[in-house]
DNA sequence: ACCTGAACACCGTTCAAGT
DNA sequence: ACCTGAACACCGTTCAAGT
């Protein structure tokens, strides 16, 4: 006679979430997990193929969350509230999606409010290109702020505010004339 | 009769500074840095006060690196390019910068020969805000591209230098007019 | 068909004992 | 004064054995 399921996936992974945002990557452990869904664990190895696909599934996750805040924002400017917001509530799972392998799929899902976004700021020739800039400032921003990385004072709101005004005019008023012919 | 030092914290500091770089943070165990060193791994404790310890220290010699590549750089165009190629050439050190916690002074180095090419092309004035601009989009833009997170296709190299021009002129002409009231 | 106990290899770290 | 063997607690993972 077959045992009843005592777990599933989904519930592992929102175990494994929280276990992230709790305690870091470090607190992610196999024997954590278990315990939170009331297992033990080698029987997580029925869903997950190891720890390693495990968070990658955890930072799906989180890359759907960033998703859905994107896409319900209106406008460049709410736009890069949202991220930097996601950012601060979840730290972790911020940290997590530019450094473990997240699936390629849910991770190109977050670009497309982006380059809804930026098409209709700045046009579709340039929407690629003015999305990767907003994105990779906005990444960076968080990223330094998360790792403690400004420490020459002043209020990191106002940084941000300002950031997001300089980038948005400088995109929608004057672009650069020609793209450079050489990169490095 | 005391036993003679058979290895020192540079060597150490050295041997984990290769491990990182060859097979990531997780290749960097006690173990392997004793191994390296010729050593067993309870002697590192003697040097080093636990593997995060460590690790910090691995963290600092690649913002000294950094550092000095920035301060041979000149203008802003050469300061960015000379970022990105710290990136490809030591990935795993450029992600420990901006994840683990890195001494304070040695990061803080890094930002001074930033400042002083800002400070050259916009002005004291906004010295700092135009350093947080440039950093933080070169941040981002190395993270996500170490990350993989660039999959619209086109030219990375390109890209940047997109960036590049953009910022640098939006920096140099067209400042943004006032500061933000209020950040978010 | 799912779960578990036992086991294995491998961590980081401590400490008494060596020289 | 530095080094080491032995030991401890804790990982991830496998697998035969239970139901």
């Amino acid at each position: 006679m077959p045992t009843p399921e005592r777990t599933s996936l989904d519930v592992i992974v929102a175990a494994a979430v929280r276990l992230l945002e709790e305690g870091g990557p470090s607190a992610v452990t196999m024997q954590a997990v278990a315990v939170t869904v009331g297992v033990k664990a080698p029987s997580l190895y029925k869903r997950v193929r190891d720890r390693e696909a495990l968070l990658s599934l955890v930072g799906a996750d989180g890359a759907d969350d960033l998703t859905a805040r994107l896409e319900a924002a209106s406008g460049l400017d709410d736009l890069l509230r949202a991220f930097r917001d996601f950012g601060h509530e979840r730290p972790e799972a911020f940290r997590l999606l530019f450094t473990t392998a997240v699936d390629a799929d849910r991770l190109a899902a977050t670009s497309a409010p982006v380059l809804r976004a930026t098409t209709s700021a700045v046009g579709e020739e340039h929407a690629l290109d003015a999305a990767r800039l907003l994105t990779a400032w906005a990444t960076g921003f968080v990223t330094m702020e998360l790792a403690g990385a400004f420490r020459l004072g002043g209020d990191l709101d106002e940084a941000y505010a300002y950031g997001r005004a300089h980038l948005i005019a400088s995109l929608t008023r004057g672009q650069v004339e020609e793209r450079p012919a050489q990169g490095s």
